[in-house]
DNA sequence: GTCTATAGTTTGATAGAC
DNA sequence: GTCTATCAAACTATAGAC
């Protein structure tokens, strides 16, 4: 029942925005009155936070595992970069709710954190089997990516603007950091 | 008096958010009561439509002129990017207004776009003074300092982890386009 | 578990006196 | 131009019947 009210609610965010959630509108969708959804969630604030936990979890569940992603260090960077790009792009108010400061007075309680530190430790490691080492590379590779995503929803939704320039720049950072040429070796 | 409120506006916007303005507290500020804000402005989101002209329009007053920047095109090229991140992570909501699609509902008059394009023009003619002719080029370096801004203020506010990263960035960036080195080269 | 009823608040916006 | 008074609506949340 609380992930059917959670299913409602994604609905909802998806078509009013993030922002725009109300309890009326998530009952309404799943036939109850705005009042029964107290008996599964003690406060609107707590649906956001189940929300952002199931958001990061899915993408953890969704992402890539190391045996899935090629081998050779620019096709392994390039696949990591266009999964999160397009599991982004695919929801707006997901992203939003994930990544940005949409809703004021939510903070994520530490469990529903706990899946999005998952995530990032999971990138930390794949960049590390490729040999990247340095926290400044990762951040570095993240807000690359992240920019892209935020450009191609903000300045070209629906379209592929900003998608068509995503394996340029995972060839232009991986040219910075120093991983080696498709073809090549590893050093 | 409009300028009054407007500046009213950005004060409640830094404290709650831009989404967490309302008429009341913008009219408290100012020493009135919110229904005499009708008098100046025809609804609230002609607010917010006035607050984003009014950034853009600071943005491109700010921005220096083709004259103040180093000749040297990487030096121009990072100069340019240090003087929007710096101008875009000073405030947070202004920001988000700009940038984001944080208020639903609100669509920007084409009065109040015409300085974003006009920024965006000015970025165009300093990037093709450089050699950098390709709008897909454009694009890149745009999502490159917006991803780093947007990092800086989701995950570092008030710090400079993403800052750091900026300097580097626009050289990843120009040695993917190509253009010279400059005398000393970077570790 | 779900409902009705309702509290209590906040909000954007309007009408009309001064 | 600013005020008071007020509207109409929306919202979160609680209480209690069934």
């Amino acid at each position: 029942m609380r992930l059917e009210i959670l299913d409602a609610a994604w609905e909802v965010a998806g078509e009013v925005g993030i922002g725009g959630v109300t309890l009326g509108a998530v009952a309404a969708r799943v036939g109850m009155q705005a009042p029964s959804l107290y008996t599964h969630f003690p406060s609107k604030n707590a649906i956001y936070d189940a929300m952002f936990g199931q958001a990061w979890a899915r993408a953890v569940a969704a992402m890539p595992t190391p045996e899935e992603l090629p081998e050779h260090p620019r096709e392994r960077l390039r696949a990591v970069a266009r999964w999160f790009f397009d599991f982004s792009v695919a929801d707006l108010a997901r992203f939003q709710l994930m990544n940005q400061r949409a809703i004021p007075d939510f903070t994520p309680s530490e469990e529903a954190y706990a899946p999005s530190l998952q995530c990032w430790r999971a990138l930390v490691e794949v960049m590390a089997g490729i040999g990247v080492q340095d926290p400044a590379d990762v951040d570095l590779y993240a807000a690359l990516v992240g920019g892209l995503i935020d450009s191609q929803l903000a300045n070209d939704p629906g379209g592929d603007r900003y998608a068509r320039l995503l394996d340029r720049a995972v060839h232009m950072y991986a040219d910075d950091v120093g991983l080696p040429a498709t073809g090549e070796e590893r050093p």
